[in-house]
RNA sequence: GCUGCUGUAGCUCAGCUGGUAGAGCACCUCCUUGGUAAGGAGGAGGUCAUGGGUUCGAAUCCCAUCAGCAGCUCCA
């Protein structure tokens, strides 16, 4: 739990969960998936957009073919549990040895023989004592059994006590597991060549790293071949524009050992587009009328004691430095700093709302194992801003920021993306502030919010902030899955803490909201992102180089620097070519760097006056007088327009 | 932080069970002045991540550290 604090930094885990079933459903006669409205009206907080109960089965089915080819393989493999996710299936085995890929090989033979063996999954209701009896070799299904008596569900988590609860096991040929369902009739249901074994990982029994590690086999499953070969594809596609990789080759940033992990250095191009996305930003924010400032990144320890961030979010800060005297920290967010703005003189009803907007730079302990490229840091530079409002002022400044991001995800070429109300779960007290009044009314008002902006949106439940409600901007990545990068949340928590007042109208002193809000996010996260989105090939008002000069000859490089000069004068980002490679070698070259706009120039454009315009998409536009180049890319940039010959 | 895998030239990678290092691209020089994705020849470049250990001998085996990748967990 942490204190005024964005959660833009989250990333999904690679592996969703598909299997939480409720109970209500699966105990039906039907033995059939629950549909994607009776999961909901189950009260199921997450149900995936692409929730399917056939791939559900095949997923869940193909989980026990291959638990049944791991225990033959391994006989002292001890079978933990193996659900459905995102995109195929994983079973976990407490297992003494690494597998081999022969090993792999030999299962997934050995689930295409079971598959085509045609053997029907048969169900059993079993009591807990023939339970015990059924699994007393296999101590995890054991802990299962004894947990579903108790009211668990299969994570150890407390789960609603249904009346009696039904312990069934679903056979297929030899294996039998505990299972609550449900499955294919048959093997003969599923593809024997629809489903690949990935690899093995290690996992905890129960996620918790202080039990016992596991070894989880992966395999993505599809209901045929064409699906699992679409998906493959997708994979690669997905490795092919990972920002890493890209990020690399276009040289826009890079790590070193020296500096440490978690701390990436944007090389010049990196730091170009950047600077043209800050520059873009604050544009929007100033004409949207907040105020930019500049704050330290170090602090006494105390501002953080005040705010509260100490208590809670310590783990996440690097340890303080001490000085004798005082301890500094480096900060975590900015808030506490714009409060202090707030703060610098008094303020009345008549000055609210109060937008401070900074791109703070914030420094956050991540744990090793988690820092990665751009988009997991230990350094970060948010697109932070902090409105201080009356309280009939929230839904309208709500509106504002949703409009902001709108403006911007258009400009930024985002175009799938969805907005979430994040509510608390009124059932869980411990987790949120106590105060049903003020949860009634604020998630109100960011519904009032969100339909005057005129958005579709979804309610999801316990995703607030322990202090507030509030709206996640949820974007695709190049799987498909859900990332957020914009976030506005509402927060009574930390005007209180600082015991922030205006003076009303009536004389009296009142407290103001505060709202964080991020529209880019981290510079380092959209950066990322944009880079994926595009693999690599930014439109042209945001790529680090828009036109490469390439002389055909050395008699050339004279009018290629005098065109370079033209468009430099500009204000383009020109990079011309005196190599003595030849016109060939220095076009491939630009267009695997993704340069928008390759002008070629020869002895028939120096006569003319003109370049001949290539652009990275292969297309030849032919000549053209330089003016008339300009008044294109003029065009392009200017209304940042996502295709290079609009 | 945990588990597993990995670390050889700027990049992508070879290098079998230990016998003191290789290719392609990039780079440099020379030749070539070529009209829309790689012109030719030659050259230079490595304490095999770092530090220990085993051994007559280590890129190769062992340990530690650092870094990368995948997963877990975290990011509430």
């Amino acid at each position: 739990m942490s204190i005024g604090e964005y959660d833009c930094s989250r990333r999904p885990g690679r592996f969703r969960l598909y299997d939480r079933v409720p109970r209500a459903v699966e105990s039906t006669e039907s033995a059939d998936m629950a549909s994607e409205a009776e999961l909901k009206a189950a009260g199921e907080k997450y149900v995936p957009k692409d929730y399917d109960p056939t791939l559900y089965k095949i997923r869940h089915s193909l989980a026990h073919v291959l638990a049944q080819a791991v225990t033959e393989r391994f006989p002292q493999a001890k079978p933990t549990i193996g659900p459905p996710v995102e995109f195929g299936f994983y079973y976990d085995f407490d297992l003494d040895v690494s597998p081999s890929d022969e090993d792999l090989g030999w299962i997934t033979d050995r689930m295409r023989k079971i598959i085509r063996g045609k053997h029907a999954f048969k169900v059993r209701e079993i009591t807990s004592v023939e339970g015990k009896e059924l699994f007393k070799e296999q101590p995890y299904k054991l802990e299962l059994i004894e947990g579903l008596v108790n009211g668990q569900d299969e994570y150890g988590n407390s789960a609603p006590l249904a009346d009696a609860p039904t312990l069934t096991v679903y056979q297929q040929d030899t294996f039998v597991d505990l299972c609550r369902g449900p499955h294919v009739d048959s093997t003969a249901a599923l593809d024997p060549k629809g489903f690949k074994v990935t690899q093995v990982t290690g996992s905890y029994w129960r996620g918790d790293e202080k039990n016992k590690a596991l070894k989880r086999f992966h395999a993505t499953a599809w209901a045929s071949e064409a699906d699992l070969k679409a998906h493959l594809a997708r994979v690669e596609e997905a490795a092919k524009r990972d920002h890493r990789k890209v990020g690399r080759e276009l040289e826009l940033f890079m790590n070193s050992p020296l500096l440490g992990a978690g701390f990436p250095i944007l090389l010049p191009k990196g730091s170009t587009v950047r600077r043209i996305l800050e520059q873009f930003i604050t544009d929007y924010e100033r004409a949207a009328g907040y105020q930019h400032v500049y704050s330290p990144d170090l602090a006494k320890r105390s501002l953080y004691e005040v705010s509260g961030h100490w208590e809670h979010y310590k783990d996440n800060m690097f340890p303080p430095m001490d000085l004798g005297e005082e301890e500094l920290v480096l900060r975590p967010m900015n808030c506490p700093h714009h409060i202090l703005i707030y703060q610098s003189r008094p303020r009345s009803y008549r000055d609210l709302p109060i937008r401070i907007a900074e791109l703070g730079k914030m420094y956050r302990y991540e744990r090793s194992g988690v820092v990665g490229g751009l988009s997991r840091v230990r350094c970060m530079t948010l697109n932070d801003a902090h409105l201080f409002v009356r309280p009939e002022q929230i839904t309208e400044e709500f509106v504002g920021v949703l409009n902001l991001i709108k403006k911007a995800y258009a400009d930024l070429g985002i175009t799938e993306y969805s907005f979430r109300l994040s509510k608390r779960d009124p059932k869980n007290k411990v987790k949120y502030v106590d105060d049903d009044l003020m949860w009634k009314t604020s998630q109100q008002k960011l519904r009032d919010a969100l339909q005057q902006a005129g958005v579709v949106y979804r309610e999801a439940e316990d995703e607030a902030a322990f202090y507030g409600p509030k709206v996640d901007i949820e974007v695709k990545d190049v799987m498909g899955r859900e990332e957020t990068l914009s976030t506005i949340q509402l927060d009574p928590h930390l005007p209180k803490q600082f015991g922030l007042v205006y003076k009303d109208s009536d004389d009296t002193e009142k407290r103001p909201f505060m709202i964080h809000r991020g529209v880019i996010s981290t510079m380092e996260r959209m950066l990322a992102y944009l880079i994926e989105l595009y693999a690599g090939a930014f439109p042209p008002w945001l790529a680090p180089v828009q036109v490469a000069i390439v002389p055909i000859a050395d008699r050339h490089f004279d009018y290629a620097k005098q065109v370079a000069a033209q468009l430099l004068a500009k204000d383009f980002r020109v990079e011309t070519d005196l190599g003595d490679k030849r016109m060939n070698a220095k076009i491939r070259e630009f267009q695997l760097q993704k340069v928008p706009y390759i002008l070629v120039v020869g002895d028939k454009e120096m006569e003319a006056g003109a370049v001949a315009i290539r652009l990275r998409t292969e297309e030849n536009l032919g000549a053209k007088p330089v003016a008339e180049f300009v008044a294109l890319l003029e065009k392009v940039v200017g209304s940042r327009a996502l295709t290079l010959n609009p």
